[in-house]
DNA sequence: GGATTGACGGTCG
DNA sequence: ACGACCGCCAATC
């Protein structure tokens, strides 16, 4: 059933757990969940992780109660995988939410995070080191 | 059992 | 600012 090592299934564990974080009506992005279980350099196998989210509802963690909807990447928008119609999918999911999805001119699902936020906004280190990166304290001025 | 793929992201040109 | 490359590693061919 489980032919991954254990030490692959201890990061299948985390990254489902870090992601049922996720409050409803948020969303963040998959480097984010790398980071937040400790592997920043791997944000693909984050995606593995809820490509083969088990659809066994008697499976500890599963697609009922891993909110992998509000995983969105670093573009702001839903990546496309094989199967075009997944994407749509978790367009619909994240629209049940409350969550505006917006189509790009290239056809691909914009998330409106701007209006919602990610989650979390501070990450563990950070609040350690006090840094609080609040906003973009750039000098561009383009926004408020 | 070796090679390729992929729900990503940072770096480099 | 945009595009090509590289790293990473379980799953799949």
């Amino acid at each position: 059933m489980a032919p991954r090592s254990d030490e692959a299934q201890a990061f299948f564990h985390a990254v489902y757990s870090a992601v049922q974080e996720i409050p409803p009506g948020k969303v963040t992005s998959y480097g984010h969940i790398a980071k937040l279980v400790g592997t920043p350099q791997r944000p693909r196998q984050v995606g593995v992780c809820l490509k083969h989210l088990p659809s066994d509802p008697s499976e500890r963690f599963n697609q009922y109660n891993v909110p992998w909807q509000r995983v969105i990447n670093a573009k702001g928008a839903i990546s496309l995988r094989s199967r075009p119609s997944a994407a749509h999918n978790q367009a619909v999911a994240l629209e049940a939410e409350e969550v505006t999805v917006t189509t790009g001119a290239l056809g691909e699902l914009l998330v409106d995070f701007g209006l919602y936020g990610w989650f979390p906004r501070i990450l563990p280190s950070e609040a350690a080191q006090g840094m609080v990166p609040s906003d973009e304290d750039d000098t561009e001025g383009d926004e408020e």
